[in-house]
This record gives C-alpha cells, sequence and structure tokens, in this order.
RNA sequence: GCCGAUGUAGCUCAAUGGCAGAGCAAUCCCUUCGUAAGGGAAAGGUUGGAGGUUCAAGUCCUCUCAUCGGCUCCA
C-alpha cells in the first residue's frame, strides 16, 4: 500500500474521529497531485523535512528504524521504532541535528532501484522492507531519494533543496504513539511531529492562534466559569453540572424545544435503562454490545443502561396501529445516554461517557419524510444562528451508487429520497457539496458544519433518514387502501449532544456568552454599602423583567469587585453610588463594549428585556 | 485499550533523596472605596491512591486512578 494513502486514511479518519471538518485538510487526491506536481510548495517542504527527521533521529539513535514520514497539516510526522523511549525532552537534541543537517542537504538525487537493492539498503529496517516488498509485488516503481548522503525509500516530491528552508520556519512539536499503519494490532510506534511554514512569520502566527485556542479550551474555561466539573470519585467522563451550568443546559434546551413545538413535536419519556431484548432486536447488541453499560439483576437477568433513544421511541410509537391520518408522529425528549468509552478516549465535554442528547424522532410515512425534513432543518438553522452561528456548511451524505449491497433498502428509494433532498437543499436557497458512500447504511444524511469564531469548523448537526429501524420493529401505519404501510423514522437532534455542543460554543465565545444565554446576567456593585438598599432595588427591578442579576456586596473594593465580575465575564456590571441615586440610574459597564456611562434604571431594564428576548448575540 | 507526559492547599506554581512553601481564593478583623487585585491576622496538606527501596521518599521503583497530547474505536 502506498504510504500516502495510509497518510490520508489516516488524516481522513483523524477528521471524522474528532468530527472536526478541518479546511486545512487536503483530500487524498489534492495531496497526491501536489507531491506529483513537484511544485514548490508547503507540502513538499513538509515531506522533506520529515526525511531530515529520519536522519536527525538516525544520527542520534543509530538503532532507530524509521517508518513514514509525510507532511500533515501544519507540518509534518515521522515514525519510528526506537530502541528506548523518548520523550518531548528529547526534541531539542533532534531539532538541533536538523539544523545542524540543513546546511548539507543542498540536492535531491531520485534512483530507481530494485527489490533487491532495497533488500541490500534497508536489511536494518523491517518496515521499509515491508512498504517494499509490497509495491514490488504490485510492480510499482521503486524510488531511492538521496539528499546529505541520507537515503530513504520514497515515492518522492521533493522539490526545494532543504537547505533553502529557513531554519526558523519549522519546529518540533511533540511525541506521540501511532499505530504502524494506523492498525490498533499492529506494534505502537513513536510519532515525532514536526510544525513547518513557508516562513518564521507564519510559524509564529501559528503558534499564537494555538495559544490562542488554549485560552478558550473548554476544559479550563467551564470550571473557572464554574459550569460543570469533574470528581475522580464519581469518574472519568462524566461531568456533573452545576447550577450556573444548568442554567445554560436549559436555556439552549427551551430553545430548541420552542422551536420544535411550533413544528408539532411533542415530549415523551424513557427508563435509562432496558432488557437486553431492545437492542436484540435493534441490532446494537451484537454491534455495540462493547459500548453498552451492562447491568445485571438479581434474579439473574441482562439489563442495559441506554446508549441511544431511538429503539425506546419506536416502542412508543408501536404502542398502537396508526391511520396515515395520525402521521407523522414526533417525539422530542432530551435525555442522557451512556457509552462505555474508552477512557484514553475522553477529553473535557467534547468526549463523555454520560451524554445528553436533545434526542427527537419523527415517524411517518415515507412519502412526508423530506417535508420532515425541511422542518427540522429550519429548527437547525434558527438555533444556530440564535447560538452566534449564521452561517452552516451543508453536506449531504448520500450512499454510493458503486456498493447497493452496502445499503439497506431498494436503489430506487435511496435515488428519490436524495434527488428530494437536492430539492430540499434548492428550496432553502443553500448550497451543499454532496459526499458520495457517507450515508449511514440505513439512510441518507444532511449534515450541518459550523464555523467558530477563530475559524476551526465542527460538525454540530445531521438529520438523519432511517429505513432500518422501522423494518425491524415492524413499524407501519394503515394506508388509504387499507393496507399496512411500511413507515419512516427521522433523527433529529438539534444540538447532537448538549455536552458536546457546550464544548464548542464555550470555545466559540471563550466563555463570553451572548446576554440570552448567560448564567448571571448582570451585576449590581454598589459603590458602598451605603448604597446597598438602593442596589438592591436595581436587581429587583432587574429580576421582575427576567433578568439573572447578582449584587455583590461591599466589604471589598470597588475595583476588586469589578474584576471579579469581569472575570466571571457578566455581560452588564452596574455600577451605584450617589449620582444614580439621585438620578435613578445606574452606570453602565458592558463586557463587550466597555464602559457606556449613565443610564436610567427604567431604559436599562427595557433594553436588557429586549436584548434577551430577540437572541442578540 | 495502546504510546508519551503530568499529578504538591479550592486555583496558579515552588521545594539536590534530608523540617512541605508562596501568591490568589475561602475565613475573621480593619478599610466604605467611582470602573480589572486596599491592609492585617489566622487557617488551609496522608504531596491522587496502594505497595516497595532507603537511616531518610513530594523526589527513586512497581501497580493503580485521574488529566493532557496522540493512536485505535464511535450508533
Amino acid at each position: 500500500m502506498n504510504p500516502w494513502l495510509i497518510v490520508c486514511q489516516s488524516v481522513e479518519r483523524y477528521a471524522l474521529r474528532v468530527r472536526k471538518v478541518n479546511t486545512l485538510f487536503l483530500s487524498k487526491p489534492a495531496i497526491i497531485e501536489r507531491m506529483k506536481s513537484g511544485e514548490k510548495n508547503i507540502d513538499t517542504i513538509r515531506h522533506s523535512l520529515a526525511h531530515l527527521l529520519a536522519a536527525a533521529v538516525r544520527e542520534l539513535y543509530p538503532d532507530a528504524q524509521n517508518a513514514i514520514g509525510p507532511a500533515v497539516e501544519n507540518g509534518f510526522y515521522q515514525d519510528f521504532e526506537l530502541p528506548k523511549p523518548i520523550s518531548d525532552n528529547d526534541l531539542p537534541a533532534i531539532e538541533k541535528k536538523m539544523r545542524e543537517l540543513l546546511p548539507q542537504w543542498a540536492e535531491w538525487t531520485k534512483k530507481e532501484v530494485t527489490l533487491a537493492q532495497v533488500k541490500k539498503e534497508f536489511s536494518w529496517n523491517k518496515y521499509k522492507m515491508e512498504l517494499a516488498k509490497e509495491f514490488a509485488k504490485e510492480k510499482k516503481t521503486l524510488t531511492f531519494y538521496i539528499c546529505g548522503g541520507f537515503v530513504d525509500l520514497c515515492k518522492g516530491g521533493h522539490s526545494t533543496p532543504p537547505s533553502e528552508i529557513d531554519p526558523k520556519s519549522f519546529k518540533l512539536d511533540r511525541v506521540a504513539g501511532a499505530y504502524w499503519r494506523g492498525d490498533e494490532k499492529n506494534k505502537m510506534l513513536t510519532r515525532i511531529y514536526g510544525l513547518a511554514f513557508n516562513t518564521k512569520e507564519e510559524l509564529e502566527a501559528y503558534l499564537k492562534q494555538r495559544e490562542e485556542a488554549i485560552r478558550r479550551d473548554h476544559k479550563k474555561l467551564g470550571p473557572a466559569l464554574d459550569l460543570f466539573t469533574f470528581s475522580e470519585l464519581v469518574g472519568a467522563g462524566l461531568p456533573l453540572w452545576t447550577p450556573r451550568g444548568m442554567i445554560l443546559r436549559e436555556l439552549l434546551d427551551n430553545f430548541v424545544w420552542e422551536l420544535r413545538r411550533a413544528r408539532g413535536y411533542e415530549k415523551v419519556e424513557i427508563p435509562h435503562i432496558t432488557k437486553k431484548d431492545l437492542y436484540e432486536r435493534s441490532g446494537h447488541w451484537d454491534k455495540f454490545k462493547d459500548e453498552l453499560f451492562r447491568i445485571k439483576t438479581r434474579e439473574g437477568h441482562e439489563f442495559a443502561m441506554k446508549p441511544m433513544n431511538c429503539p425506546h421511541h419506536t416502542q412508543i410509537y408501536a404502542r398502537r396501529k396508526w391511520s396515515y391520518r395520525e402521521l407523522p408522529q414526533r417525539y422530542a425528549n432530551t435525555t442522557m445516554v451512556y457509552r462505555d468509552e474508552q477512557t484514553g478516549e475522553l477529553a473535557g465535554l467534547s468526549r463523555v461517557r454520560s451524554i445528553t442528547q436533545d434526542d427527537a424522532h419523527v415517524f411517518c410515512r415515507q412519502s412526508q419524510a423530506v417535508e420532515e425534513m425541511g422542518k427540522i432543518w429550519d429548527i437547525i438553522t434558527e438555533f444556530y444562528r440564535g447560538c452566534g452561528f449564521p452561517e452552516l456548511r451543508i453536506r449531504l451524505s448520500f450512499h454510493d451508487p458503486k456498493h447497493p449491497e452496502k445499503y439497506l433498502g431498494t436503489p430506487k428509494v435511496w435515488k428519490s429520497a436524495e434527488a428530494e433532498l437536492q430539492k430540499l437543499v434548492k428550496e432553502k436557497g443553500a448550497e451543499a457539496t454532496v459526499a458520495l458512500g457517507e450515508a449511514a447504511f440505513y439512510g441518507p444524511k444532511v449534515d450541518f458544519i459550523a464555523k467558530d469564531s477563530i475559524g476551526r469548523e465542527w460538525q454540530v448537526a445531521t438529520i438523519q433518514l432511517d429505513m432500518n429501524m422501522p423494518e425491524r420493529f415492524n413499524l407501519s401505519c394503515i394506508n388509504e387502501k387499507s393496507e399496512e404501510e411500511r413507515i419512516a423514522m427521522l433523527h433529529a437532534a438539534i444540538m447532537g449532544s448538549t455536552e458536546r455542543f457546550l464544548s464548542v460554543l464555550i470555545e466559540h465565545f471563550a466563555g463570553a456568552f451572548p446576554l440570552w444565554l448567560s448564567p448571571v446576567q448582570a451585576a449590581v456593585i454598589p459603590v458602598s454599602d451605603k448604597f446597598i438598599a438602593y442596589g438592591a432595588k436595581v436587581r429587583d427591578t432587574l429580576q421582575k423583567e427576567g433578568v439573572r442579576v447578582e449584587m455583590k456586596h461591599a466589604d471589598e473594593t470597588l475595583g476588586k469587585r469589578i474584576r471579579e465580575a469581569e472575570m466571571m465575564k457578566i455581560p452588564y456590571i452596574l455600577v451605584v453610588g450617589d449620582k444614580e441615586v439621585t438620578n435613578e440610574s445606574v452606570s453602565v459597564r458592558h463586557y463587550k463594549r466597555g464602559q457606556e456611562g449613565e443610564m436610567k434604571l427604567e431604559t436599562l431594564a427595557q433594553k436588557v428585556r429586549e436584548e434577551i428576548i430577540k437572541k442578540i448575540i
């Protein structure tokens, strides 16, 4: 297999894994195209630096075997099997060696070789040998690329001589583990990541952006703003929600519910456990048994914590026979699901074991499916607009017509559903990319991708058409001809996972939420405790308007109390003293707009109320 | 789960194998202040947990839990 393919596949898997769609990732053909063209570009520089890294490591650790080393987003990496583990602390020495070698790397030499020649040159390196044998089998030309006396088995893609690379434009970043060829069953290699850009300035800009991302990290900001916490006693991946965090969660959930209610959704509720029978029927027991938290009753019966809600919801639908006139049935349910994720995968709120889903399922005739999807679409766009993501990128995940066997349902059903989805996109005046082969086996999807304030893209919502569940649970309605008709089912989560959505939201706003979402919307600060009575009046007036407001007592200096309110990112800081008492006013300081001066209490209350209702960002 | 790193007071961080410390927060006292840190006192610890080496362990070793960066997986 071509090492580039391995790289590209792992890059794609990475993108999927974090469900973060990074525009900087090049598609597989694009990388290969650029490598082939040999044009001077950043990828060839990065690729060359990977060779240089291999050479430096081989000099410092003569027993090291280098595996593959491609260009990736922001830089490059090289995998090694090392006699002794190394850590980030060893990177400066390797980096120094790279810079030392750099001037000697003035020219690339390409040499076509036979398998015998590879065997001779790389007898010490089982990874290169494995690749070479495979290429030979596939009748590919084997090539050596030599630079600065360092020979590597490589497909090519080097234009700039490394000696021309600015030594300050690259930097070794970190050490990580990676499986040989990305396969869990294979040996774990040591991967050294490097950063590389065209210029020193670009590298510095990237490092700065990364710092910005760290500043916004929800794992730090969440506890700092007192939104959630973790406990070692409770366990990894099980966030605990504080009063302030709960305000946020409820506001978001109510918003979703408001949008749903207007479109005919009804609330349902389900237990968090079930007999295993439900998942045996749905097919999840077999396929996902490793990820189920299982429970054995004292009588020996096996139960499981629910990892999803659809099977439960199907049983609400299945409680009786339905006339086609009563469809669609739309069930909404915000509830937690539990998945036994691998500990190494858990990360803040982005990946947890107790996941809140704002889940909804629509049970409808197949002929109604696209119209219902349109309604969900509207909910999604309105919701995300209200949360500060005015523009969403849309991806239609369709089936791969070359492999009809991989999908449930007839090609005809797929074709017509997909054609209608295309029509829907047009009706909505949206643009969408079509991703063939990205559909679930049970139906096509519409995926929504949001861009955050520092340019990162996140897949946030999806609408899925499910032709599998109705089949497995024999869900139907009685149609006009008095026949049993198989229905369709839609999965309609808006936030998807509340936890994951909050992680994106916290980072998007760097914790400074829009007014309507702020757990505390205003802080009243009396200049001294002579003004506590008036402060209380201000607080009560705003509270009557539904504003979440706190008063900060005067046992600390004014400056300090303002600082505390600022650090908690409270939108309105209202200072009251002599002048304000006389004028029935407040002195307004806004967390984004700064000092706003004196304002009549009445005027402020009205203004704040309006800002909340209109969900101004 | 795998590779690597980290874990000291609520938070941020000190401490050659030799008496576990500072700032902030919390508490109490003084201060009553006009837009991002007023002053003082007292308190806060089984150094994540368990075991081991040593005259002596925060420091070295083993196991374990948690966190971070990756890998693998994800309905």
